[in-house]
DNA sequence: TACCGTTATATACAACAAAACATAACGAAA
DNA sequence: TTTCGTTATGTTTTGTTGTATATAACGGTA
């Protein structure tokens, strides 16, 4: 007898992002990338710590930057050791609010994703 | 004097969707292809009026119908009219499934959105 | 049988995002 | 002045997603 197919319960996701003038100001990647700064002191040393390219990286910062009153990160180049980054305080900020605002969301998701699927009470051996 | 820059009150915005086993099971645009299908009777008519292409559209409900455990449309092919598509009973419940958590869902982006930039009241001229 | 508009399916093309690559600018220290 | 690792920026490549185009299959009906 053929088995019949079986099917995973489906299951609630989603995304959060703060928007700004241009579009995503805060969202998952950029505050794990703002963390990493904070973190390495560099935004190439973030970058490559997660994977990113310097480029795709620098271009995140640029624009939570600028659709932020203050910076979120300030740079500089040259000197010892290169130079280097440092998250502000704005910056710091930042982190909390997204982060506050997604723990409430995957609690949102969990308890609603509960009631999401109708199904009958299997009758069965249980 | 130059005036300072101003920056619209962060927003917070998302998305949700509902997950099978392939990844994506339903989703705004998914779901309101659904309800196209339901109105037109057809695969490509429900597209045009949506301005997507009819090869997407049949394989977002090709997708739809392989995650789910009954098909959500069932399509015909040739005869009177060309044949055409319908919504089935299992459609009509993930169309109501989705909007209801979608419903939900914009409620706590407007109740948590609120909640997000702690602003210093300003104390000028009020 | 011929016709018709739809489903079904393959393949090519376009748009966009991110990665990859390349190079210049920077500035403290040796 | 040279060195060094970073920031800064331009260009190219890749990968993904959806569109565009083309063609076959389908099956009622005239």
């Amino acid at each position: 007898m053929p088995r019949a197919r079986t099917f995973s319960e489906p299951r609630l996701r989603g995304r959060i992002w703060i928007e700004g003038p241009e579009g995503t100001f805060l969202g998952y990647g950029r505050v794990v990338l703002l963390e990493r700064i904070r973190e390495h002191h560099s935004i190439s040393a973030a970058a490559r710590s997660m994977s990113m390219s310097y480029r795709h990286a620098w271009d995140l910062v640029a624009s939570m930057n600028r659709q932020s009153a203050a910076p979120v990160v300030e740079m500089s180049a040259g000197g010892r050791g290169g130079g280097g980054a440092r998250l502000t305080a704005g910056g710091e900020r930042a982190i909390t609010m997204f982060w506050s605002a997604y723990k409430d969301f995957q609690r949102f998701l969990e308890t609603r994703g509960k009631k999401l699927a109708p199904r009958r009470p299997s009758r069965g051996k249980s």
